[in-house]
DNA sequence: ATTGCCGGATTGTTCCACAATCCCCTAGCC
DNA sequence: GGCTAGGGGATTGTGGAACAATCCGGCAAT
């Protein structure tokens, strides 16, 4: 019956408009993930509604889709603020993290070949950032890569937990101030992980995927409780 | 210096109020996942608005909310309908169950003991439902069991997360018609499960964790395949 | 039978009004 | 001096109306 079409489907996306809310979300969502809105800052409803020419009901609904990502919190009577993470957030994170992406490790024998190319990719973007000696590149090719190591498991629920969790991240990233010293360690230790899973090798990869985030949370940690005691 | 009323803080939320918007989403979310509003309806915002005697703009903001828990799809232009689901949402949500369920077992050994106490009173709940023959209760006992399952890895994320997947699936458990023949295979299956928690075995609890949810799913969409084919 | 088009109905968005709440500041008190 | 109480201004919460944009069903024309 049908089936011929099925093709086109994928590409219904291109074809829905987003509507003003997500729009404004997704402008806020950017400022806010690359810094540009410090954490704590107050979003005023009238004044970003004026900055942005969207109603204040637009902008409601928009920090709606924000608060789902956690990049903002809404508290009742007095606003919305860029969201402010502790050192607990930040291991919570990974706790999930841990979870989301060991995930995909244990799905890689019956993952898409596809899918492990896009965990390569990621790995050469990196690479080619550090090069570049972009070190903020690095951070952004290093968040990419894990979101590939955690679309292994080919499940969709996972992706989108997944991308709020690398949106949360980048809150954390922007409170460490070198990105170099952030990245540079990690980044020989995703080519160990990659080597891992192109041999097939899960149970090591597991294991060493466990050390890395025990020991990037640690890094992040520390990082934050000194910048700000 | 602080720490002295942290215990209070636990009940910050009893203190304080909800906004209209959430206590309409809530009144929803309890329509549809008790299976009042039959998936695919669609919730006019005129009607509702009117039913509930809010304004449009509370009522879309309560959308938000609901569509962020997946409960309800929103189509621009179109409106919002209480979500279809299909054999495909099925699998992915027991993937993504997996995973945190796997996140808990995994904490066991670091996990606090009232944390395990809440796995025992979840699955003493479903005996006691399934003494009675109630066996819609047994599928929320057993509901709530595996969301402690989960919340040994004490992460609120992951309780979030769990949270929401436990919603949905109450989605699909309405799709079943026998609440019996759904349940009662699976409750002596947490009884063993719950077991090997107790004593502390680990991997042998992952294992059977991944077999029984390998097995519930595949009898969900078996009974959803053959009540719409 | 297919396409083109029209009109009713619903959602998307804006604007405005007012109530509810919070926050800061000042005055008063011990 | 420090603490408490209370007032006033600013902001959010919510309702309501209006209009534009869009969708959907049906009718007409080819």
């Amino acid at each position: 019956m049908a089936g011929v079409f099925d093709a086109l489907a994928a590409d219904r996306s291109r074809i829905e408009r987003a509507s003003a809310a997500q729009r404004v979300a997704e402008v806020l969502r950017e400022h806010i993930t690359e810094g540009r809105l410090a954490p704590g800052t107050r979003l005023s409803e009238e004044a970003l509604g004026e900055a942005l020419a969207v109603s204040r009901n637009t902008l409601r609904e928009a920090f709606r889709l924000l608060a789902d990502q956690r990049l903002v919190v809404h508290e009742l009577n007095r606003g919305v603020f860029v969201k402010v993470l502790n050192p607990q957030d930040v291991a919570d994170i990974y706790t999930l993290r841990l979870a989301l992406e060991t995930a995909g490790v244990r799905a890689l024998h019956s993952a898409a070949t596809e899918r492990l190319a896009a965990v390569r990719t990621a790995l050469a973007r990196a690479e080619a950032a550090e090069a570049l000696g972009d070190w903020v590149a690095v951070g952004t090719a290093d968040l990419h890569y894990h979101q590939a190591v955690a679309g292994l498991a080919g499940s969709p629920r996972i992706d989108e937990a997944m991308a709020h969790l690398v949106a949360e991240l980048r809150l954390a990233f922007a409170a460490v101030p070198s990105a170099h010293a952030l990245h540079e360690p990690f980044l020989r230790r995703n080519q160990t992980l990659a080597g891992l899973l192109e041999s097939g090798e899960i149970d090591d990869a597991e294991v060493e995927l466990t050390r890395y985030l025990d020991d990037a949370r640690a890094v992040i940690v520390r990082a934050m409780t000194e910048t700000r005691p």
